[in-house]
DNA sequence: AAAACACTAAACCTTTTGGTTGACAGTTGA
DNA sequence: TCAACTGTCAACCAAAAGGTTTAGTGTTTT
């Protein structure tokens, strides 16, 4: 028994590359076009362009197309997947388990926050 | 501003692989030696040590030797780091996130589970 | 002492990843 | 219309990932 959820490869893999996490990390704020979320990034476009495939393809994130513009938006469900996997091990770090699930019960509290 | 904590791509890049993810149940039950992390993995044993050097490299795992047998197991700080920043993105995924939540509630309940 | 065991190291290979540049195509604003 | 804008595609490259086999080191068992 080796074979679990394939789509987990994709989702570790999005996650491993800084420029991805950064442009998560923009797209948590709203929506973002490619434009946009290459600007801060220290690369070419088309470098770029293609860090947006690889999160495409792990389905965290979506896009449409609005005239020129490809306008992209964070899709939720991959990456609580993703939570939940790695939740089966509170066993081994429950400390560190415990600090989460207070950082949780905080964050619930707050207030929505709307797009930009 | 693109650079963020490096860990984060060593640990994701360690979760990315099937045969890693399952090594991590393997030692979610308990500490293993290589032998043992092989030998359900379909592959030749250097794989299969390979594979544990990029756990240890994200911390996700520790070894010890004890005579000839390296006995591994899971280190949870960086796991517990890494939902950390996955946790960032809750707004978005909201649904889930509730989901998940009661998850944890449940979870929380169950009775520790012994070493093998 | 010798064999079996647990593991590392090195050499090698193929595929994937992550980046570049240059050319092109569709859309929009002047 | 035409230039600027937004993005793709293809060709190319270097480095990393993931696997193999063969050989070697140290430990334990018989």
């Amino acid at each position: 028994m080796v074979a679990q959820q394939p789509g987990l490869d994709d989702v570790f893999h999005a996650l491993a590359h800084p420029a991805r996490r950064e442009m998560l990390r923009q797209l948590s704020r709203g929506e973002r076009n490619l434009t946009e979320l290459a600007e801060p990034l220290d690369m070419s476009f088309p470098a770029a362009s293609k860090h947006v495939r690889v999160l495409e393809r792990a389905r965290l994130v979506r896009r449409r197309v609005e005239g020129r513009s490809h306008i992209c938006r964070i899709e939720g469900e991959p990456m609580a997947k993703a939570v939940e996997w790695m939740e089966a091990f509170r066993r081994i770090w429950e400390p560190n388990f415990a600090r989460l699930d207070a950082l949780l019960d905080e964050l619930k509290q707050e207030p929505e926050t709307g797009d930009r």
